[in-house]
DNA sequence: TACCTAATTTAGTGTAGCCTAAATCACCAT
DNA sequence: ATGGTGATTTAGGCTACACTAAATTAGGTA
């Protein structure tokens, strides 16, 4: 069996990884966007993406000054590292009894040293999950990926019901704080009040205690509008006032 | 929580476990014996003792021209990563269903990078094995291994029965060969014959057909001798001639 | 159009770990 | 004592991936 990857790197995977987020998988993606996420200095991202342009197959489309994309090849591999890191989440929280908010780093380091083996068998023993503990949608072995609702919360409206869809993994404290408000996916919530535009958000269960979110925390968790009266984003097109 | 082995790479480990398993932890490594297990070349190794030793705290005493030693903190260290390496066997072969020849190349490569979090909480769903799926003894957290008796199954003479103790865990074709015989740690079974110094031994479990095992694939399996009338290494220390 | 600023690239380095080829060392047997 | 042989080290290089400092480019604004 030819490895599909043999030119595959960890320093590699997380750029590919680290494009695919910021693209979206399709569009491009710049030099200092990724340097912040991957903790390298801009001149470094340069470096790499001249070289991963220039591997035979390429990973990515690169035309400097003019920011990159991924190759198909690129977005496959990203792909598999992306299902990688959230099968690993689910495992580590379903197999294994972490809470939610102690997967990330975990999965982080292991997404690029596990193999294909590995892979099916947690995917098997988990039921192909669809999503990850945060509610991140796990692409498919063939590199689709179930659909993921994600209105971002701070866009949406007082007095509006929402379901939670999925919170950002990567801050430990916010999933503690949240996970203490009973705010995981599926849960559905009301958005009470939103002071001002950068001082968070009042939410609350059923009949329950409100409770506030700072902004920081809002803007890591993505929702789904249940009764959409209008969210600020429609607003905010329309250019109205209120 | 300060980093207990900043300093350790991959690399690092895999010299470390290789010194210990050469010297059984306290003797000596020579360089070029190293460099066959971690199939690297001879100059490469001298460099990295080297390094080793120049660290703080040094993890190996290097003489040039006279060998290696671990250090206790190297010993630390190396008891660690082994601890890691024979938790993952049993994990993968119990919570995964591994088979056992297909344990060691996975565990191989995640045993670098598994946290303690990690390796606690296997150990702790696995209930604390003394012993993996080859039989070879797991080192306790506190760094003690548990006991292990091994006679090289080659020097067993004609006629003893034997408990396997372990078999090594570095060739896929000779364990699935072995677990085809029924070969397994704890199984009892009698030597019926060696045929010649070089050619192997036959076998039988308690009232089958015999089979033979090639001396390459003995020379891989440790016994626990139970009715010793003699074993080759008696003879010889006596200089006995039957 | 000319400029300013932020984004990006170039140039020059550094570290880790590997390599080969060419010494040198240790030890054994004559 | 000496020569040979295998083990080991030295010398010199290579690749991957990071860094800083100094250019350069892009795109908006006066």
């Amino acid at each position: 069996m030819p490895k599909a990857f043999a030119q595959s790197t960890e320093s590699v995977d997380d750029y590919l990884k680290a494009i695919y987020e910021i693209s979206g998988g399709q569009g491009k993606a710049g030099t200092s966007e990724i340097a912040r996420r991957l903790r390298v200095a801009a001149a470094s991202v340069t470096g790499m993406l001249r070289k991963l342009s220039t591997l035979s197959p390429p990973l990515v489309r690169y035309e400097k000054n003019r920011g990159v994309s991924l190759t198909l090849v690129g977005q496959r591999r990203a792909v598999e590292i992306i299902r990688h890191h959230r099968l690993l989440e689910c495992f580590l929280h379903h197999a294994l009894g972490y809470e939610w908010h102690e997967v990330h780093a975990e999965a982080e380091r292991l997404e690029h040293f596990i193999s294909e083996d590995f892979e099916a068998r947690i995917a098997a023993q988990l039921g192909d999950p669809l999503y990850d503990p945060h509610g991140h949608p796990i692409p498919r072995k063939d590199g689709s990926v179930p659909r993921c609702i994600d209105t971002p919360l701070p866009g949406v409206n007082a007095g509006v019901a929402v379901r939670i869809s999925r919170v950002s993994d990567e801050d430990p404290a916010a999933l503690r704080l949240l996970a203490s408000h009973g705010v995981r996916p599926n849960v559905v919530l009301h958005v009470v009040d939103k002071p001002s535009r950068r001082s968070g958000v009042v939410l609350r269960h059923a009949s329950q205690q409100p409770f506030r979110v700072s902004a920081a925390v809002a803007a890591r968790i993505a929702v789904e509008v249940l009764n959409p009266p209008q969210t600020a984003t429609h607003r905010a097109r329309k250019g109205m006032a209120q």
